[in-house]
RNA sequence: GGAUGCUUAGCUCAGUUGGUUAGAGCACUUGCCUUACAAGCAAGGGGUCAUAGGUUCGAGUCCUAUAGCGUCCACCA
């Protein structure tokens, strides 16, 4: 039996030890279809927060689901190296310990970064837990652990000799922090207060200059050219002439390039190859020296003359001080413009021109393109909208620098030996040969997550029977970092999209629609919330309180919303159970009525259900079953059942009932259902994790039943707000003046009626007291009592009665118009026409009362 | 510049293939400790669904335009 109050510290404590103890997470049921979902890998860098709860809790109710279906359902864990993040996670922490990263040299980083990654895996772990997540953890992977490793090693080599991987001098996004490339999903661009600095670049052998704007100006030493476009009327003559690079002295050449826009600035743009993607796409196009001003740390370098070891923005000041004494410099002209920063550092990243490895992206985005457009091959995003985020990125995309100067990663498996370069899976023969010290984007490896998690390159059976994956869920942040790569990783390696679904949810945002964030100090800890209103509670509130693809408010007031919800569902359970103690089996041969009804209730409930989790619309599921549980359930049925809690049918039917109710629920809230079912006289499965989902049967509808009871809950209802309205004390009696038709459905539901309105039913008449009639489509509803004389209201009687004429007239319209009556559905039109009966029923009683 | 989302009750949000008189939670009003639940029960009040057109027998839902807010991508010399 449950407990008098629902303690979701209680309920919960000691649960998932015990699947864990029965393997319920465990696939591998080979007579049962397979379903598999792999875990977007969370970093190591730290603790889980409330969007993992949200996409993880999303990924549990699905597979939950799918189990209690019948599948044999995989759900994958692991976790990602996170390459940067963590290197600067750890190297900070060193740091806060007087630890240089630099002197424990590469080995004694890892060893420290190592043991973190253990630090934080555990806490993971425990917090996948808490959360309640059925996750097999006999499958679980990392990253960076041997078979992801292989599997890098060899796409790269593949790669490398297919010539899909080259390595090549470009201009890429430099971390001057972190002093490693990044690639440009790895750049946030920030608007900043900069300014447009106008410099003297004087034309050669005369007076004249051209008026050179730039934000740049420490990048100067860099320029071999000035542009100009070549239909510019006011300087394409000067085409081919040098001017003067000031403080440098030395002469540049004057090109013609599309590249600089007449209406942008003066016209005149300074070439700096060295520093600048569009700068050094001119260099290619004109064959310009490029010049590399600063080093990796962006301190300026020897080609920086006398600013040599000063910090580039230091450098910026000196030199435009130094520029506006030879009066060089014509004007300042603030700005603001977005420049790109570290994702990781925060710093702003320096364009820089430098030897990297690159993925040639153009073949392989147009076969996800080409994919995209198979219905049988394509991946379906839910909602469908977001397949164009994914195509716009294919159709955008530029080749993607894989290498970082980093240590903690896949190292990459090339070999250098003066100007030979090896790259195989493992070192070359020979002497005299250093691999290449750079480790791979973390993406690189997380692109193979959803096959080599289950032994891709090698045939395994794991593979064979899991790939490819049903479903990725995932939020809209992260479509290009990982599920693009995914999808043309998986097209050219196994030929398939990783998977056939892919579930896009939004950010989670704070009560005032703020991102989460360190900086402002309004995360949550899910944990906290989960301690004070259990994991079920947060469960709900995360997925049922949003549409797929949308952002999500963290609102405590609706956890604690969530959480009276669970009461009650608790509460009517200790119902049930204590009225059910005794069932030994179920009986169904004396339903009553109101039995019928709720069993017709449930069936259409669980229809409805489960058309929406296959949808994976879990926001309609959830109002679905509150409003069945929470009014249909509790206020009404238990309610009626009240009067027959001796008859065994309804005993069964509470049973019943709720078993349903808490197998449905069961995704969403695993804990309590557990609980709950653990209690239950009768059951079927050791566990609810093991039973089966409630299935819709089309042959349980009581019609009459249901159309029955629906009356009478409308009549208490109705009697309930006369008796407020005109304070009719209790012990009143009521007369029963339904047509023939319904007079039955008063009779056969006295208990019931004389229990909820606390009244005294009598058939005939009544003469000594005051009268005041209710009046329905089935009748009219007397109540006599003692007490004051209510005053009849006619104003709103007359009001009520204008609205149900104006009501009727609108309805007799649309009946009458054929167009309606041809095209709209029976069944519409069918209740349009019931209603317009029902509605002169009323109005002529309505009229009768009034005279 | 391109793409995209949102605008529905005081607040936060649902609203399924177009089909009863548009829903919920919180908040609000009134009355109840009626043994499953006062973290509750009962009865209420509150919305010209951003604006303007259009399609349709019928539009919160589809189309076009406008406005406000937001996000992503590109560019920003």
């Amino acid at each position: 039996m449950l407990d008098k109050k629902y303690d979701h510290k209680q309920v919960e404590q000691g649960k998932y030890d015990k699947w864990l103890k029965h393997n319920y997470f465990k696939a591998g049921d080979l007579t049962k279809e397979a379903f598999s979902i792999v875990i977007p890998p969370p970093n190591v860098t730290g603790k889980l927060h409330l969007g993992h709860a949200w996409d993880t809790t999303l990924q549990d109710i699905i597979i939950r689901y799918k189990k209690m279906n019948g599948f044999d359902c995989l759900w994958l864990p692991g976790m990602d190296h996170a390459a940067i993040a963590t290197e600067v996670k750890v190297a900070n922490r060193l740091k806060e310990q007087g630890i240089n990263k630099r002197d424990l040299g590469r080995k004694g980083f890892l060893k420290k970064t190592w043991q973190w990654k253990e630090e934080y895996a555990k806490t993971i772990r425990s917090q996948w837990a808490k959360l309640g997540l059925s996750l097999d953890y006999s499958k679980e992977r990392f990253t960076l652990d041997e078979g992801l490793s292989n599997a890098v090693k060899k796409v790269f080599v593949d790669y490398y000799n297919e010539g899909i991987i080259y390595r090549g001098e470009r201009i890429i996004n430099w971390d001057p922090v972190q002093k490693t490339a990044l690639s440009n999903e790895e750049v946030i661009y920030k608007d900043v207060k900069g300014a447009f600095y106008h410099i003297k670049y004087f034309i050669e052998e005369t007076d004249d200059y051209l008026d050179v704007a730039t934000t740049r100006p420490e990048t100067l030493f860099g320029d071999t050219a000035v542009a100009v476009n070549p239909n510019d009327e006011r300087y394409k003559d000067l085409i081919g002439k040098n001017v003067i690079l000031p403080i440098v002295n030395k002469l540049i050449p004057i090109i013609g390039d599309l590249h600089a826009d007449p209406n942008f600035g003066t016209g005149v743009v300074k070439i700096t190859p060295a520093h600048d993607p569009n700068d050094f796409e001119v260099g290619q196009r004109h064959n310009l020296e490029k010049v590399v001003v600063m080093t990796p740390d962006a301190t300026m370098n020897e080609n920086a003359l006398k600013y040599q070891g000063m910090d580039r923005f230091k450098c910026r000041e000196e030199l435009v001080k130094d520029l506006k004494d030879l009066n060089l410099l014509i004007k300042i002209d603030p700005i603001v413009h977005s420049v790109g920063h570290s994702e990781r550092t925060n710093v702003m990243v320096e364009p820089y021109l430098s030897k990297q490895w690159f993925v040639k992206m153009d073949a392989l985005a147009k076969k996800v393109l080409d994919m995209q457009k198979n219905s049988d091959e394509k991946i379906n995003f839910i909602p469908k909208r977001f397949e164009k985020v994914l195509e716009n990125w294919m159709n955008d995309c530029h080749d993607w620098c894989i290498s970082r100067q980093l240590w903690w990663g896949h190292q990459i498996p090339a070999w250098y030996k003066e100007d030979e370069i090896y790259v195989g899976l493992s070192a070359p023969k020979g002497d005299g040969w250093h691999q290449d010290e750079d480790v791979l984007d973390t993406w690189f490896s997380s692109a193979l997550w959803p096959f080599a998690t289950l032994g891709w390159p090698e045939d395994t059976a794991l593979l064979k029977r899991y790939f490819p994956n049903d479903v990725l869920v995932t939020g809209y942040d992260i479509i290009f970092f990982w599920v693009a790569r995914m999808a043309f990783q998986s097209e050219k390696l196994t030929g398939k999209a990783p998977f056939k679904q892919c579930l896009i949810h939004g950010l989670i945002r704070d009560k005032n629609g703020r991102k989460m964030s360190k900086s402002l100090g309004n995360g949550v800890d899910p944990m906290d919330v989960i301690d004070n209103y259990g994991a079920d509670s947060l469960r709900w509130f995360l997925t049922t309180n949003s549409s797929s693809g949308l952002d999500l408010r963290y609102d405590e007031d609706k956890v604690k919303s969530t959480w009276n919800f669970i009461n009650k569902i608790w509460n009517a359970s200790r119902y049930v159970l204590i009225n059910t103690a005794d069932l030994k089996e179920i009986n169904l041969n004396n339903l009553t009525n109101s039995d019928k009804w709720i069993l017709t209730k449930l069936n259409k409930t669980i229809k409805s259900v489960r058309k929406n989790m296959e949808k994976y619309d879990f926001n309609v599921v959830g109002k679905e079953l509150y409003k069945f549980i929470w009014e249909d359930f509790c206020d009404s049925y238990i309610e009626y059942s009240k009067v027959s809690t001796d008859n065994l049918s309804t005993k069964s039917t509470l049973i019943l009932v709720l078993t349903d109710i808490i197998k449905m629920l069961h995704p969403f809230m695993p804990y309590v259902t557990d609980e709950i079912y653990d209690s239950l006289p009768i059951k079927t499965h050791e566990n609810i994790i093991l039973s089966s989902y409630p299935v819709y049967d089309d042959e349980k509808n009581y019609k009459t039943e249901e159309k029955e009871i629906d009356i009478l809950t409308e009549v208490i209802t109705s009697l309930r707000n006369s008796k407020v309205e005109n304070n009719i004390p209790k012990g009143f009696k009521i007369i029963n003046n339904f047509s023939s038709k319904y007079k039955h459905i008063i009779e056969n539901n006295k208990d019931v009626l004389t229990r909820l309105l606390k009244c005294d039913i009598i058939l005939s008449s009544f003469d000594d007291a005051n009268k005041l009639d209710v009046v329905f489509p089935y009748g009219t509803i007397t109540l006599c009592y003692e007490g004051n004389v209510s005053k009849e209201d006619i104003e709103s009687l007359e009001k009520e009665k204008n609205s149900l004429e104006a009501s009727i007239e609108r309805r007799k319209k649309l009946l009458s118009n054929e167009k309606y009556v041809k095209n709209a559905p029976k069944q519409i039109v069918d209740m349009e026409k019931e209603k317009l009966l029902d509605e002169e029923n009323k109005l002529k009683a309505l009229k009768e009362k009034i005279k």
